[in-house]
DNA sequence: ATCGCCTCCTGCGCGC
DNA sequence: TGCGCGCAGGAGGCGA
């Protein structure tokens, strides 16, 4: 994602900003097209599910939802359903932000993007060295919701969202609704290394690559058919053939397997 | 402090 | 064939 956006958008001078609906989770400003205008994306980085947009007056936050999307084309391109803003480059390509269920966010600051009250206080990264057992076993001491809420709280760990933390459950064998604070080292160890399996092999597959921003719609980056028990209630187990479960934990379906997972 | 539940929105799949 | 309903997702925010 990050890398297919910024060749194209990085120090490249703004000529015009189009914001053609402003209503996302909350209203993009109006003044968005009058602080880029003439700018330059002096550094286009990635927070957890956030990507970050600055230029030397200021920036903004872009989250994509679960739905949203970016491409690279050129101006005067046919806009598609639910493109909501445009930014045209002086070089004469233009980034488009997407996003059907309008879930995502376009938020302006013209203070340190780092220190937005959006990104304060969220957890470690998933593939680096700061997510680790130790680091869970702190995060989980006396806390006694289940390790799929632990999970999904983006105050401990970012990126692990409804789907994959089914995947992840079910891969190091431990079952959904168990209390986080009473999971042994040797097994949050599994855990933390599930994970990171997890989280990279999503990326390689589903992940979008370079070429795909390119006048590409990219399409959610995962695919039912690698899932191994999301969205699998009543199938057999592909390790065990038991018959895979469903549940619903803090309102959202999760799917385990009662024999592999305890 | 911590946790459970509701909410936003659109597209899709299902059943009648 | 067509319509309408219910569900799906990320994460803030509120009430208990």
């Amino acid at each position: 994602m990050l890398r297919g956006i910024t060749p194209h958008c990085l120090d490249k001078r703004i000529h015009h900003v189009e914001l053609r609906n402003r209503r996302l989770r909350w209203p993009i400003t109006r003044s968005l097209p009058r602080y880029l205008k003439d700018q330059k994306f002096i550094r286009i980085s990635r927070r957890a599910k956030y990507l970050l947009f600055e230029t030397v007056n200021g920036g903004f936050l872009l989250h994509l939802g679960m739905s949203g999307s970016l491409r690279v084309t050129g101006v005067g391109q046919e806009f598609l359903k639910h493109d909501h803003v445009e930014i045209q480059f002086t070089d004469g390509k233009v980034l488009r932000f997407n996003d059907p269920r309008r879930f995502g966010c376009l938020l302006w600051s013209s203070k340190d993007l780092s220190d937005h009250p959006r990104l304060r206080g969220l957890g470690v990264e998933p593939l680096t060295g700061d997510f680790s057992a130790s680091y869970l076993k702190s995060c989980f001491k006396d806390r006694k919701m289940s390790i799929k809420q632990a999970l999904m709280d983006q105050k401990i760990v970012v990126g692990v969202g409804n789907i994959y933390v089914s995947e992840v459950l079910f891969k190091c064998g431990i079952h959904p609704v168990r209390r986080c604070g009473r999971i042994s080292v040797q097994r949050l160890n599994r855990l933390v290394e599930s994970v990171k399996i997890i989280l990279a092999d999503a990326i390689t597959s589903g992940g979008t690559t370079i070429r795909d921003f390119l006048d590409a719609k990219s399409k959610p980056g995962y695919f039912s058919q690698q899932l191994a028990v999301y969205g699998r209630e009543n199938l057999p187990c592909i390790r065990c053939k038991s018959l895979v479960r469903r549940v619903v934990i803090s309102g959202r379906s999760t799917f385990y397997c009662p024999k592999c997972q305890k």
